[in-house]
DNA sequence: ATCTACACCTAGAAATACTAGGTGTCAACC
DNA sequence: GGTTGACACCTAGTATTTCTAGGTGTAGAT
């Protein structure tokens, strides 16, 4: 816990949308927006730079393709993905109901601690 | 939601530990240890610093004293941060949600969307 | 005397996410 | 024929957050 128990939650998001099936970058964004109903709209320069680092990662797999005229890089989880996935997954499962321990729970206002 | 959409949630927690009650830097941690049962272990390089950056901002005030020979600086939250509090607990909920209806649904598995 | 818990601090590194540009295709519209 | 907007990719640099890795000093117990 004492090391990056605060870490962003991109990967995660990225990972559950390819293991759905393999998606383009752009698709992405727009998947991420539709799934989220418009809470996540994501700028380019924050998701292209993510999915190569996850792909450098080993955690996809990307193809290039054309489609109507238009050059497409399609990016698909691997098994390792799926792991981290998985991993993530229940790290956020941690993460939020946590968070959701702190936040809530405002009745216990006895003493202060400090006296 | 185009501007910083997965930004980190240490002063959430922060206000919402010190929206019961003025504490010091180090109550403060292991009041977030205690309350996530655990999950929240902040080194203090993390804590300190963010509660100096929040007294900058107007969301805390702090007090020196000294309690049984040793130095303590006390803060509490002020109007604003609870106003930043209320704020930023409703952006959370908005936030965890999202990404439960990101990460769930793994059921739509129809075709692809890059055919 | 030394060690642990308490209690504070900062500088710099690492990572993340965003801004702000850029390229090029295609379809629609004027 | 020219512009505009959606599609689709990219990177460099910046801002911010969080962590590492130290440092200082008091008090109490061994």
């Amino acid at each position: 816990m004492k090391s990056q128990a605060l870490k962003g939650h991109l990967d995660l998001l990225l990972l559950a949308i390819l293991a759905e099936g393999p998606a383009h970058g752009y698709a992405v964004i727009e998947a991420l927006g539709v799934r989220s109903d418009g809470e996540f709209d994501l700028p380019e320069g924050t998701v292209y730079p993510a999915l190569h680092r996850l792909e450098k990662a080993g955690l996809l797999g990307s193809e290039w393709s054309v489609v109507g005229g238009r050059r497409r890089r399609t990016y698909a989880i691997s098994t390792q993905g799926r792991a981290a996935l998985t991993e993530q997954a229940s790290a956020w499962d941690r993460f939020s109901s946590a968070v959701a321990r702190v936040i809530g729970d405002h009745s216990a206002n006895g003493e202060p601690s400090w006296a």
